[in-house]
DNA sequence: GTTGAAAATGAATGATCGTTCATTTATTTT
DNA sequence: AAAATAAATGAACGATCATTCATTTTCAAC
């Protein structure tokens, strides 16, 4: 399952299969994302990494494993991304807008595995279903955790903090359905936005004057 | 034999035809909700109607036909109820709960038609997407006025009402996805949460101390 | 009740689906 | 360089796909 990203001082050269794993992955992902995981065929799949639908079969034994392997490392890319985000950032003196900022950037860097997860739930097998979604609970329960951290220290208002949970993740992740690199605003005016609404949606005061024009 | 739902004041029974054809859009409008449209047959859809698949074909041309016929009529249902429930309240106090309480409502009573017309938009032939497209960019305007009228007024803090919406729609419309009557909160209450949330993420003031507690 | 139209049947169309497999080719290990 | 292993080929499998159509059945209008 852990296909290794060569870092510098590596030593042993990615073996010709895992190298075709990897470009399996890469061209399922393009296609699930634009077209859906039910309207893909594995000869598409094939034909996007340029080898017969047979050989596609030396890598993954379905077709339903190719989009557990996707969305299922989608999610611990998500976790461990978010693990080390907050080791390396000591003591945040604000745990919402890290956690805001975090995912937005995480998200719209990939675009594709957004679509793919938020959209093909429903074709995963309930086994398949079930180990994603433990991961995904995991990752709500992080910003759960923060928002009753806010609650207890009084400076947010919700009573339901898994349903603002919900409500901030949904809104969070239905960027990156409009967001194009070409528009009119950049990813950092965006977060700015974001955050605004974010912060405003949870906290009893309004932002201080000082963070408002930042 | 046949007995036709008798409406008020209506004069013409039901052709056969046209009952036929709302049967096919009910089993559709399952069968895609719960499947995906590419992963639902048109056999499947003839079982669920209980005829054979060539008896699908005198109501729609083609499966794409179906599909477009759910969505578009999903969008028009939506801006007609829109329509009717802001000529029956004469002058809200405030537009934006307005807007927010109907949206929640109508679309926790269709859960189907959301998940179907958020997941299955790239599924729509080019033309019949911009049909679609055109109806919703038509209801995300009614929310973008709503908002832009709040921000003249001072009301409002929000510096990009466009993605504004676009971040409220997304919050919304994520309720039907884990949504269940059966859970612990009830429709009403979810309701004033994300009143209360939507209210916090682009009002100037927080909430005054009489509306809180409602 | 007759008649014409609408709806449904049942069978078939060619295409495409996911997957398998004996075999060949390429790569790694010894 | 030889032996062992991994990967890819090319062809095939049965199943299922959306759609068509001649025919029969059902229904609505007169």
């Amino acid at each position: 399952m852990s296909h290794q990203i060569a870092t510098l001082a590596e030593r042993k050269p990615a073996k010709k299969g895992t190298q075709t794993a990897h470009r399996v992955r890469r061209a399922a992902l393009k296609l699930f994302a634009r077209q859906g995981y039910a309207a893909v065929s594995m000869r598409q799949i094939a034909t996007e990494v340029g080898v017969q639908p047979g050989a596609l079969y030396n890598h993954f034994s379905t077709k339903q494993e190719i989009l557990k392997d996707l969305m299922l490392s989608h999610m611990r890319d998500l976790l461990e991304a978010w693990q080390e985000h907050a080791a390396n950032t000591d003591r945040p003196s604000d745990p919402l807008e890290a956690f805001v900022t975090f995912h937005i950037r995480h998200h719209l860097q990939r675009t594709e595995e957004v679509f793919i997860s938020y959209m093909e739930l429903r074709n995963l097998e309930s086994q398949n279903f079930s180990e994603v979604e433990v991961e995904r609970r995991r990752y709500e329960a992080i910003l759960t955790a923060i928002l009753e951290d806010g609650v207890k220290r009084g400076v947010y208002r919700i009573k339901e903090t898994r349903v603002a949970t919900r409500a901030i993740i949904a809104m969070l992740t239905g960027i990156p359905t409009w967001y194009r690199e070409s528009g009119m605003l950049s990813a950092e005016q965006i977060e700015a936005i974001y955050l605004d609404m974010v912060h405003g949606s949870v906290s009893a005061m309004p932002l201080s004057p000082a963070r408002k024009n930042r």
